[in-house]
DNA sequence: CTACGTACCTGCCAGC
DNA sequence: TGCTGGCAGGTACGTA
């Protein structure tokens, strides 16, 4: 489900209707979670008003007047924003109700995801190795290589390693190793300083061009308002493999690497 | 430490 | 029609 550019999408949904509201309760209907619901979450937020709606990585991160609201949405969440008395559905575990009538409901029907109340998330394990974000300038051409020298492992799955660079999941890896030329199967450690450089560029590019075009519907993902994202018409491998490459239209192949399936065109990707 | 396999959970689809 | 196996956008943990 959710890559970075699906979570920056909710957050930017999601905002401007929950910033500044004054939180009248929580309902959990399913706390068993990645991680179980707090059993006083409903308690821990009565009251306050809702702050600033961040995000590091694919987690949300709300500001309250007392700790924060964490969020991550796994493989199939999703949030939308809905009137209270809206009857929930299957796998609608949590509502966070609004003084205005108005409630943030979690829906996540494979439970991969989270929703937690904390003192301060900051300084959680969850988010402490983390590496950098990759729309910043923090994440680089030269970052990459200095971190990726003497690493084996296939260069797709170095990317999709959270401590490599926060954010990039299996569809973005597979179109950004696309867009840089690469193939996904060269050890990480092997990349040249140009083609680390190629790489992040690729990386920053295909995740903006996700954000701008709100996110990839492939399944069950929407926005919170309900519409889908339109990134899946700008996919140019995941998902296509035996189809012609975009670029040569030689016939995409397809592999897995650390067990997620990797589209790719032998010609264009070295 | 790194790299890799597996587990978590539900829904959906192809194939029989 | 109905079952079964395999697969799906993520992450953490155990093992070598």
């Amino acid at each position: 489900m959710p890559e970075l550019p699906e979570v920056e999408v909710t957050r930017l949904g999601i905002a401007p209707h929950v910033e500044g509201q004054k939180i009248a309760g929580a309902e959990v209907r399913n706390g068993r979670l990645r991680l179980p619901v707090n059993p006083d979450f409903s308690s821990r937020l009565e009251g306050q008003q809702l702050g600033i709606l961040w995000r590091r990585g694919k987690y949300l991160v709300g500001e309250l007047e007392k700790g924060q609201l964490l969020i991550h949405l796994g493989m199939s969440g999703h949030l939308r924003i809905l009137p209270s008395q809206t009857p929930p559905a299957a796998h609608d575990h949590v509502d966070i109700h609004f003084a205005g009538g108005n409630c943030l409901r979690f829906h996540d029907p494979r439970r991969f995801g989270l929703i937690l109340w904390g003192e301060n998330f900051r300084t959680h394990p969850l988010l402490q190795n983390l590496g950098p974000e990759p729309l910043t300038p923090d994440f680089s051409g030269s970052y990459l290589f200095q971190c990726s020298r003497g690493r084996t492992q296939a260069v797709k799955a170095f990317l999709m390693d959270a401590q490599t660079v926060v954010g990039v999941g299996n569809i973005y890896a597979n179109e950004s190793l696309f867009l840089a030329g690469l193939d996904p199967r060269r050890p990480a450690g092997g990349l040249g300083p140009a083609q680390c450089r190629r790489l992040a560029i690729s990386v920053k590019q295909v995740l903006a061009d996700a954000i701008a075009q709100g996110g990839t519907t492939l399944r069950d993902f929407a926005r919170p308002d309900g519409r889908n994202g339109h990134f899946r018409l700008s996919l140019r491998v995941y998902g296509k493999e035996g189809e012609p490459c975009p670029r040569c239209t030689r016939t995409l192949a397809g592999t897995r690497i650390g067990g997620r399936a990797s589209v790719f065109c032998p010609r264009c990707q070295h």
